[in-house]
DNA sequence: TGTTAAAAATTGGTCATACCAAATTACGAG
DNA sequence: CTCGTAATTTGGTATGACCAATTTTTAACA
């Protein structure tokens, strides 16, 4: 019997405030984007020094955790993107429509996923956001015009809303992915052919079918959204290759 | 035309120490056990302030290159496998209930999405190799066992059968974290539960759906079969919990 | 009224200094 | 030579200050 006993040394604080903050994004209270407070914040919060708070910090972004920019502030990073993504970036840079059209299919299943879960788990603060963001689409697609960002918002309240932190963190790594190629190009390309109606419509009905508590419509709703997504960028990818 | 261009962002002077340090180690001027000077002597050598070789010192030490003892001083640690692990991995390995619940309903999600891509895509070579595999699982069910390896090879093979390499990627990041953590405890308590002729069951539904080419069907049998694992796991869990 | 440019406030990055606590080392008493 | 104690070294924490990049606010302008 081999007795392995953990030498006793004194915590160090920084390790405690990295361990406090590592918990809180494990257990989704801190998303992928999200600002942490600031430094000096902080600081006053966990009645530290601001080196404390530092160090934590500087170790969490080490573990790709976090992320700091100078005047802008520190930042969730997503779990997913050095694990998962970090092979596929290089390929999907290359523009490989079959590469294209393989991550449009995995965005598929997470986000009907995605709108499966909040539909069994969206409580009335979720959907609440889920309104606003629409209200705001209305308004824009009435002037016939298509913000990419809300739109973005729009998807990713809906994944918040599965209450899955893991589910969050991975969408995100794709989501990630598909915004650094397609997706801003694929904006337009709708108000072009206007679409922007029919965009409008799908957005609604996965609110509403969230809203009523209907997983299998919520997902069958965002399954017929995003094959419409993929049949438009197959075409925007065919034009371009002519 | 999206352009993605990496964003120019002052070094900091901490990651320069961090990278000559590291450096120092790898190339073998710095052996394991080896004392470094101390923060005070570094930071009057390299003409930077404490704080700064304080930091460094700390972003080295999360991963897993040094280690610092009050009043003793810093030494160079051996370089184990385990050093640099990604962090979603390490969250994971604490076991944290809450955690692998997320973890196996992302799998769910994934997978139930590779079983309705499988029914659509699969050729003639992909469900014979499931039938290959079924046919084994068959066999050692019918003495009472079940193999983890085997398992996982299935399930495998449906994911090949999306013919979609991203999805396989993806999904197998996410399997090696399940494997790593649960799945073998949770293989030895389907034996004893007495289980194990309703995997099989669960198994053949899924492969005969996929090889009919009803992908719906092969989702929602996939789902169903992922609905009990997650059940178990929360069993399990609990037990092992009081 | 909407847009743009300048200014102010915020926030991370660096530095200097001081003091504390743990570990090591040196030294002296026995 | 041995042991215990004091001095020294070293990492850990705290405070305060200033710089630089960013964001937000404000004000001027078209």
């Amino acid at each position: 019997m081999t007795i392995v006993l953990e030498p006793i040394r004194p915590k160090k604080i920084s390790e405690e405030i990295v361990n406090q903050i590592k918990q809180l994004i494990s257990k989704g209270e801190l998303k992928p984007g999200d600002r942490i407070p600031s430094e000096r914040e902080l600081a006053t919060m966990l009645n530290v020094s601001r080196p404390s708070v530092r160090e934590a910090i500087m170790v969490l972004e080490a573990m790709g955790f976090l992320d700091s920019r100078q005047g802008g502030g520190t930042f969730v990073k997503a779990l997913t993107q050095g694990s998962i993504m970090d092979p596929l970036a290089k390929l999907v840079e290359q523009r490989d429509p079959e590469l294209l059209r393989a991550l449009a299919e995995v965005r598929m299943g997470l986000e009907s996923w995605s709108a499966y879960l909040a539909a069994k788990r969206a409580n009335a603060e979720d959907i609440a956001d889920m309104r606003r963001l629409y209200v705001i689409m209305e308004k824009q697609a009435a002037k016939g015009g298509w913000n990419s960002e809300i739109d973005a918002e729009f998807h990713y309240a809906i994944t918040a809303a599965s209450h899955n932190s893991l589910q969050m963190h991975v969408l995100d790594s794709v989501h990630t992915l598909f915004n650094a190629t397609i997706q801003v190009a694929l904006m337009e390309f709708y108000q072009q052919q206007g679409h922007i109606q029919l965009l409008l419509t799908h957005h609604r009905e996965i609110m509403e079918a969230i809203a009523a508590r209907k997983p299998e419509l919520a997902r069958q709703k965002m399954m017929e959204h995003l094959t419409m997504v993929e049949e438009k960028m197959a075409q925007l990818l065919n034009e371009k290759g002519e």
